[in-house]
DNA sequence: CTAACCCCTGGACCATGGTCCAGAGTCAAG
DNA sequence: CTTGACTCTGGACCATGGTCCAGGGGTTAG
C-alpha cells in the first residue's frame, strides 16, 4: 500500500483513527519518536484499541508538524512541552496563557541578543583577518587565544 | 560570553609547572573537563612527573581559554579540536581558520533570522489576544493547534 | 492457514559534553 | 609521621533527543 504521501494540496481533514505508523508517515517523524515523545509528556497518551494498538486522530499529526517546526527553530523539548503546555491550560485560563508567551518572547528575544553580541564579534574579527600570512597575525587565533580580562 | 580583544602586550609568564587543579583554576574550567578534553584530544596528552601527575606548561591555559571562547561562539568540541590543528598549521592555517569563522558566522546569522521569524509570529500572536475570555477564543491556543484529547 | 506486515513493551545503545565517585597513591605542613 | 589536600585511573552517571532490538501479539491478503 504506497501511501507514503499525504496529498498536501488537499485539507488534511484529520482522520479519525490513525496509527502510530500512519501519524509518522503524515507527520515525518520516526514511530519511536513518538512513542518517546508521549514518554516525555509532549503528547498526552493516546486511547487504546482493543488490541492495545494506540488509536490516534488527527490533531495528533498536528501537533507533530508543530513540535517538528519548534525543535528545527531551536526549541528544546522543555521548551516545546511548555509551549503546548498553554495550549491546555484550562485551570488558568488564557490570562496565563497570555503571561506564558510573553515570558517566552522574552527568553526568545533575550536569546536574540546573545546572537547577535557574538555575531558582532565575529564580523570583527573576520573583517580583520587577512586569511593569510603568519598565524601570529590572525586576529581571530589572537581572540580566542588571548588573556582573560573579566 | 568571552571578551573579542587581544592584550597582545602583556604575556604575564605562564608559569611552566602547574598542576592539574592549577590550571583548572586558571582557566576557570574543571579538572574533569581538562581530563576529558585530553581524551578527546583537544588537548595533547601532557606530560607526567615522576609520581604520575600531569605536568602543564602555561600554554595549557591559553589553550583552555581557546576552547571555552570557542564554545562559546557556538564551535562545538569537533570543531574546536578542528581550529586547534589549524592554528597550529603554518601552510593552511590562517586562510582555513578565516573560513571556518565565516561558516560559524554564517550559521550564527541563520539563526538569528530564524528566531526573528518566530519573535514576530509570537508578537503577532500576543497582540491578538485579549488575555481573558474563553480558550477557544484565544489566537495563541488555536495557532498552536489547540485541543488537548487526553 | 500462512506469510508479511504492523504494533506492543522494556531496555540497551548512540552522540554530545561533561560530572562524580571509589580506591589508591602523592605531597606539603606541622 | 600524620594529616589533609591533591592527583591518579576506570567507570558510572547526568541531561538531551532520540534510535534500535528482542520477543511477544495483532491484522490482513492470498
Amino acid at each position: 500500500m504506497g501511501r507514503m504521501d499525504t496529498p498536501a494540496t488537499t485539507r488534511p481533514t484529520a482522520p479519525s483513527h490513525l496509527t502510530i505508523g500512519e501519524v509518522a508517515r503524515r507527520a515525518r517523524v520516526g514511530i519511536d519518536t513518538i512513542r518517546y515523545y508521549e514518554r516525555e509528556g509532549l503528547l498526552p497518551p493516546s486511547p487504546r484499541r482493543a488490541s492495545g494498538y494506540r488509536d490516534f486522530g488527527g490533531d495528533t499529526v498536528e501537533r507533530l508538524r508543530f513540535i517538528r517546526r519548534a525543535k528545527d527553530l531551536g526549541f528544546s523539548l522543555g521548551e516545546i512541552r511548555e509551549l503546548l503546555a498553554l495550549s491546555s491550560d484550562r485551570e488558568r485560563g488564557v490570562r496565563d496563557v497570555k503571561r506564558r508567551a510573553q515570558a517566552r518572547l522574552a527568553g526568545i528575544e533575550e536569546r536574540i541578543r546573545e546572537l547577535q553580541s557574538v555575531r558582532r564579534g565575529l564580523k570583527q574579527l573576520i573583517a580583520a583577518c587577512p586569511g593569510h600570512g603568519p598565524l601570529e597575525h590572525c586576529p581571530i587565533l589572537r581572540a580566542l587565544g588571548g588573556e582573560d580580562r573579566a
